[in-house]
DNA sequence: TATTGTTATACTCTATAACTATA
DNA sequence: TATAGTTATAGAGTATAACAATA
């Protein structure tokens, strides 16, 4: 039987050295990993409110203030009143942001991907099982 | 078959994910993550350089003179100059530092450990072989 | 009064560059 | 001249508290 608080200790240890790891791997176009997943949502879902994003990639609103200011500096998005409910910002995406998601789909996590083309099948799938372990752990 | 451009972006994502979640959660006596996890190397190891700690840790040197400089401060380690090179200096942990990490292991992870005992033991198997692969792809 | 978002502030974590002390 | 470590500086990433604007 497995102990869950070794496993706990050891989970943690791994996932702390891959971020560090990672962090290390430049993402294209000077955006920073948290850039680019916030840039990720708005891709995918399209127009959305600041608490929304906020909400959707797990942070406060005021790290997410941050990370659409940066992503609006870099001409990435827009951000817009809502004519419905002036309290509301509403974030969409630019064209270039389009253009750099596209781009960055295409290489994307290039260092990762070459690492990974080194496992084995087995392997692989065992990754991604615990991806979703993962992110249900961390939905809690 | 896998894509394994798919897997390395959700790989990304639900590291970032349970990284951001995990800070969250208190570590015992004030210390960060961070900390724990170089107190934790010398706890196992005994006495070592700076350098060699730093390595073991994965970080620059100057992130490593933080972490001893923090952990200092705490009580949890002592800085001594090594006799037979005094450029070296030897970390080693202190009875405080000692009592720290055997009550920090018996309450290891306290938050992860809750959530892994909902998990399957095919689950929490697959989260086992997943730790070896982080780790061995964060040493690359 | 409640909600949405921003500003002010602060702390962790990490890095590179420049420096000091020792070998 | 080379090595071990520190200091100076900077930037990412995040938080809480206090605030303003709007509902």
């Amino acid at each position: 039987m497995t102990d869950t608080a070794e496993l706990a200790g050891e989970l943690r240890l791994a996932v702390h050295r891959l971020t560090r790891r990672l962090r290390q791997e430049n993402p294209p176009d000077d955006l920073t990993l948290s850039q680019i997943s916030a840039l990720a949502v708005v891709f995918r879902e399209g127009s959305l409110t600041a608490g929304d994003l906020a909400a959707a990639e797990q942070v406060r609103p005021p790290s997410m203030t941050r990370m659409i200011a940066a992503l609006e500096t870099a001409g990435m998005v827009e951000r817009t009143t809502n004519p419905a409910d002036a309290r509301q910002v509403m974030v969409s995406i630019t064209e270039r942001g389009r253009s750099t998601m596209e781009t960055y789909i295409r290489l994307r996590e290039q260092w990762l991907t070459e690492q990974l083309a080194d496992l084995s099948g087995d392997e692989l799938a065992t990754l991604q099982r615990a991806c979703d372990l993962l992110v249900r752990l961390a939905g809690r």
